[in-house]
RNA sequence: GGAGAGGUGGCCGAGUCGGUCGAAGGCAGCCGCCUGCUAAGCGGUUGUGGGGGUAAGACCUCACCCAGGGUUCGAAUCCCUGCCUCUCCGCCA
């Protein structure tokens, strides 16, 4: 969320930073209502204050046993009239804010401009993709005949968009999941095991919602919804929490499922395992002062990469267009894994930078050492990584021509194989 | 699922028959003083958000005692609903 006095006084700025996201804003909504808000609030408060003034008195005659009834009748019409400009208010103060929780955030001024994923800029490269002496497989033609994945069952069993992992591919989602979390805490983020079922305040103060409740599973009844990823509630740990700036920055690194609809992407990906209602991912999350979180930005890039570069796995980091940009980001890089089958670059991770538009939305404050009042801090997440794609990744850049698959040195440890098949 | 108790400031905790309650008291914190140092002691001070004001302060004002409604001239205090916590019974991984 934006900050409406920001906007307010910064309305010709706002408007052409979001231009480059592609999204008009709705400057002459957003202005009149904000006014008339304004207006309407000193009014109330000048009511209030008369009120106030006259009970004091009142009480005080009353303790003298001395007559109020005039007093009394007199606030008795002023309280009426509180009562409906409180009402008006309360409309209008919903309206601006459900405005502004529909604004995306504010692109950073290092981010290419551009309309979509098209015009994304890559940044660098690692790894080189292998030379197959063989026609390389997708995954699942890779993964079905050794019976480690199964899309028939678990289309049985819950719908289209569902696997399911047996035996060593099992094994493998598991060992990759340790993997990670070990790596992850080694480089000093707490590990967190959070609630995958959230409430309404979470998915509003991470900016799911009230924008994208078509991408979400929602449980009905009661209301609760399934997280489209671990960042809603890893951040939202310290929702209207006021934080010291001795305890910042935290990291924190979280294994849990997602869960997404996928609406509007029929026909993507439809097989494989690469676009799942389900699938498991581990985030990093971080809160960091504001000064920091560029820095801490390019950090958690490069920890994320850590992971594909243990497992051998190439890989390009690229920096999204302003029009290809989240909702709430700031600055996004994603990381792209090579994948043979697909002779590309896939997505594996997106690593965020998102100022302090979810820290507003959720409430999430620090306050300054020896100095007065509070500020919002800074909040970043990545995935590190999604694991469905992981392990894509890593059975289609391990094939073997006889249909097995050598595991990766790093994840020996884990699983108890050095090949799988 | 049934029965009951409770939600007050960083923490503990008081709020009488509704009337200077933003809220006693204690602890913690901060600033002084004092003791050669530390501890103790003494005095003062310490919440968040909005609006106005100022060069910046000072200052003025509104709201906030879980949340949302209601009663009233006036509510932390009374009433209703919701959420959360705790205890007991039942059930259960």
């Amino acid at each position: 969320m934006l900050d409406a006095r920001f906007v307010r006084e910064n309305v010709e700025d706002v408007k052409a930073a979001l231009k480059k996201r592609g999204y008009e804003f709705p400057l002459a909504d957003f202005l009149s209502l904000d006014e008339k808000r304004m207006q309407v609030l000193k009014e109330t408060e000048e009511l209030r204050n008369r009120r106030n003034v006259a009970s004091e008195e009142i009480g005080r005659k009353k303790r003298l046993k001395e007559d109020a009834a005039a007093e009394m009748a007199e606030m008795k019409t002023v309280s009426d009239k509180i009562k409906s400009l409180d009402e008006a208010l309360k409309a209008l103060e919903d309206e601006t804010k459900g405005l502004l929780l529909t604004i995306p955030n504010i692109p950073h001024e290092s981010v290419p401009p551009g309309r979509d994923e098209n015009e994304n800029v890559e940044i660098r490269r690692w790894g080189t993709p292998r030379e197959f002496d063989f026609e390389p497989k997708n995954h699942w033609d890779i993964g079905e005949p050794l019976d480690i994945i199964d899309f028939d069952r678990a289309a049985k069993i819950s719908g289209a968009r569902f696997a399911l992992t047996k035996g060593a591919g099992a094994r493998l989602e598991r060992a990759l999941m340790n993997f990670m979390l070990d790596t992850h805490t080694a480089n000093g983020y707490k590990e967190i095991f959070p609630p995958i079922i959230v409430n309404r305040e979470s998915m509003t103060g991470t900016g799911q919602l009230p924008k994208f409740e078509a991408e979400l599973f929602k449980i009905a009844d009661p209301e609760f919804y399934l997280i489209p990823t671990a960042e809603v509630p890893v951040t939202n740990i310290h929702r209207d929490e006021i934080l010291k700036e001795s305890e910042l920055p935290i990291y924190y690194t979280a294994f849990t499922p997602c869960f997404r609809r996928e609406a509007g992407s029929y026909g993507k990906d439809t097989r494989g395992l690469i676009r799942q209602h389900q699938f498991n991912k581990v985030e990093l999350v971080k809160f960091v002062r504001p000064e920091d979180s560029e820095a801490e930005h390019e950090r958690l890039t490069a920890d994320a990469e850590g992971v594909l570069q243990s497992l051998g796995l190439p890989y390009r980091v690229v920096a999204l267009c302003s029009g290809d940009l989240g909702f709430s980001s700031q600055k996004t890089y994603d990381l792209e894994v090579w994948l043979p089958g697909q002779n590309k670059y896939r997505e594996i991770s997106s690593c965020s930078n998102f100022g302090d538009f979810q820290a507003r939305r959720a409430n999430i404050r620090f306050r300054r050492e020896g100095k007065k009042g509070t500020e919002f801090v800074h909040t970043l997440n990545g995935s590190g990584l999604a694991i469905g794609r992981t392990l894509v990744a890593v059975i289609e850049n391990y094939q073997q021509k006889d249909g097995s698959v050598v595991v990766p040195e790093a994840l020996r440890k884990y699983i108890g194989l050095e090949r799988i098949g």
